[in-house]
RNA sequence: CGGGGAGUGGCGCAGUGGUAGCGCACCAGCUUUGGGUGCUGGCGGUCGGGGGUUCGAAUCCCCCCUCCCCGACCA
């Protein structure tokens, strides 16, 4: 491609509204555009990485034995209603209407669809197992996009389906998706670290995002350096490091009286602790730890009121509540919440609340110990709280979100936490869907079974915003090798001078040569100063650049650079391309 | 949805009541030719929209819209 005749601009300045490097970037570079929050224009360089990490999605899906297909982006909401998530979606949704007035979505994940499609086809054993992947765009109406093209509300995805007649297929097909994956993100140059994660949405059960290591991820997850564990946060569960006491286990029975007769308390005293609501400031009037500190979170399960009990120093996880109480709807108590419940001090809770439901616990809380607490009255807290004696506890399970240093659940070393951007996410689902869509098979007895599903994500277009993120420098984008949209950057430098027509002859020589080798090349032919074509080469980031100017050609050589190192050697002219071509000499 | 910020040419910005400007980009000419050369001339804007105050509004007031950031939420 002659560069005078691509659809390219380049930005000397960072837009304003890019606040991540791949974001600017990629503006800036003339890969992408902005159309609308979270919606994007790719521009034919941005569209060629895009197709290259398309390809490599397609090959390994392709061995790993999936197949490919086109599902539709306009989805009717009746099969949403089917399974239950057009609920469950809600406003998530982009949602139109047709002329008979029939709704419709734009798709935000295809599992009703593509299991509906099965359902039509595949009756019996004999079928199974098969996996379905397509490589399309999907909708999500995010409360808040941003980050360029790291949280769009149009997005391109890889999505595969599995369905299998049992859970042993079920893991197997998982188990290939999941190398797959691996294969994927290594040829994608990106440094990554699948993680157990939180089903969301999607439903089922075991479950592992793949995270590419990035400061500006969105996502903290907490790994160890000991073994191989390692989980989003919000699925993260820290080991039990009090090891002097006896800790319950999770969904045991309270203990009695945990620690025995270890807690040689005084009687509960009420404190007057006026305007503090908070730990920090309870924990200084009071002058004890912050983890001496029982805090008192409220919250709503099935319309009934809940506490949940943490250390001080310590915050509920949201999801580990949920998990716990689970099948029922776990909601915390927000401002409208406290508003309704008057009776309820926010600040001043206390583990003994009389209207308390269920209490849930972090096993923590068990150690022997006095605690100071809410005192379930404005401007007052309590000290010298004794679990069994001044209050009890009907679950205990872990319910603290996971911190660096905590222990690893698996082997008991220090936890790390990094943050990464969410690239790929693997499901065992199950058979939710194939009963909610009627995706049944028969086996060899003649019965009716669910198909047993799997379904595989990889967020393709996220992919090329995580790369641009671990791969740049100062002056640019620097792609790896198999994403760059060119694999030679050639720059013709002829200047002024008696070689000038010499110097774009070899250019235009070599930029045929390329071709013929089957090289893809960006041929910088733009009447340009010199350095105007080496920022522009160094901020497009293509993998290697040639540069033809006068003082080279008069020698017989070229110049090349390597854009990730920045190294330079010669090459002589003649045999410039062949070195150029893939099965060519490297360097 | 809560908090904060911003909407002025394609991009980045200045302009606090007197009829809109700078840099980049773009066009023309000269200049320069191995790291965003320099100079001259030019094209391009109903100042987010609506209403109001005023002799006069980008500027002051009211309403609305959009965008960005933080949070809540989420694959």
């Amino acid at each position: 491609m002659r560069m005078s005749e691509c659809f390219l601009r380049t930005l000397r300045d960072d837009p304003a509204d890019a606040e991540v490097d791949s974001h600017r970037l990629l503006v800036r570079a003339g890969y992408i555009r902005r159309v609308a929050a979270g919606v994007y224009a790719w521009l034919p360089l941005g569209r060629r990485v895009l197709r290259k990490v398309e390809q490599i999605v397609r090959e390994e899906m392709d061995a790993a034995g999936a197949q490919e297909l086109l599902l539709p982006v306009a989805q009717p909401l009746e099969l949403w209603q089917r399974s239950g998530r057009d609920a469950a979606y809600g406003p998530l949704m982009f949602r139109l209407e047709d002329r008979k007035g029939s709704g419709f979505c734009l798709a935000p994940t295809a599992e009703e669809v593509v299991t509906a499609v099965v359902a039509q086809e595949y009756t019996s054993y004999r079928d199974l197992p098969v996996n379905l992947y397509q490589i399309h765009w999907k909708y999500r109406d995010e409360l808040r996009p941003r980050f360029g093209l790291l949280r769009c509300r149009e997005f391109l995805m890889k999505d595969a389906y599995s369905f299998d007649t049992d859970l042993e297929g079920l893991r197997a097909s998982y188990r290939r998706m999941y190398d797959a994956y691996h294969r994927v993100f290594e040829r994608c140059g990106l440094t990554f670290r699948p993680v157990e994660a939180q089903a969301g949405e999607i439903g089922g059960d075991v479950n592992h995002e793949f995270m590419a290591v990035a400061a500006v991820g969105e996502d903290d997850f907490v790994w160890c350096r000991s073994c191989d564990y390692a989980a989003n946060v919000e699925a993260a569960r820290r080991g039990h490091a009090w090891h002097h006491t006896e800790v319950p286990a999770a969904g045991a029975p309270a203990p009695a009286v945990p620690g025995g007769g270890a807690v040689d308390a005084p009687p509960m005293e009420k404190v007057y602790t006026p305007g503090l609501p908070g730990i920090a400031g309870v924990a200084e009037h009071l002058g004890v730890g912050e983890d001496a500190m029982l805090k008192c979170i409220a919250f709503a399960v099935d319309g009934e009121l809940g506490l949940a009990l943490v250390p001080g120093d310590r915050e509920v996880s949201e999801h580990a509540l949920a998990a716990a109480l689970a099948p029922r709807a776990v909601r915390l108590f927000g401002d409208d919440d406290f508003a309704r419940h008057p009776s309820l001090p926010k600040g001043y809770i206390g583990p003994h609340f009389p209207g308390a439901a269920v209490v849930v616990a972090d096993h923590a809380v068990a150690q022997p110990r006095p605690w100071a607490t809410g005192a379930n009255e404005p401007d007052h807290h309590v000290r010298h709280a004794v679990l069994g004696r001044d209050f009890t506890v009907d679950v205990w399970t872990d319910l603290v979100t996971v911190r660096p240093g905590d222990p690893c659940p698996r082997c008991g070393a220090p936890l790390s936490v990094d943050r990464g951007i969410e690239v790929g996410h693997v499901f065992q689902l199950g058979t939710k869907y194939s009963e909610a869509l009627d995706a049944r098979f028969t086996d060899e007895q003649g019965e009716q079974h669910p198909m047993v599903m799997g379904c595989y994500g990889i967020g393709i277009s996220r992919v090329v915003a995580a790369v641009v993120e671990e791969h740049h420098d100062e002056h640019g984008i620097v792609w790896p090798p198999g994403l760059a949209p060119y694999d030679v950057h050639l720059v013709a430098v002829p200047g002024r001078g008696e070689q000038a027509a010499a110097v774009t002859a070899a250019a235009e020589g070599l930029y045929a040569e390329l071709r013929a080798l089957g090289v893809d090349v960006l041929f910088d032919d733009r009447e340009a100063s010199p350095g105007v074509k080496f920022a522009d080469a160094d901020l497009l980031g293509m993998p290697v650049q040639v540069v033809v100017g006068a003082k080279g050609v008069a020698r017989g050589v070229v110049e090349r650079k390597h854009r990730a190192t920045g190294e330079r050697d010669e090459l002589p002219l003649a045999g410039a391309a062949a070195a150029l071509a893939p099965g060519g000499p490297r360097r």
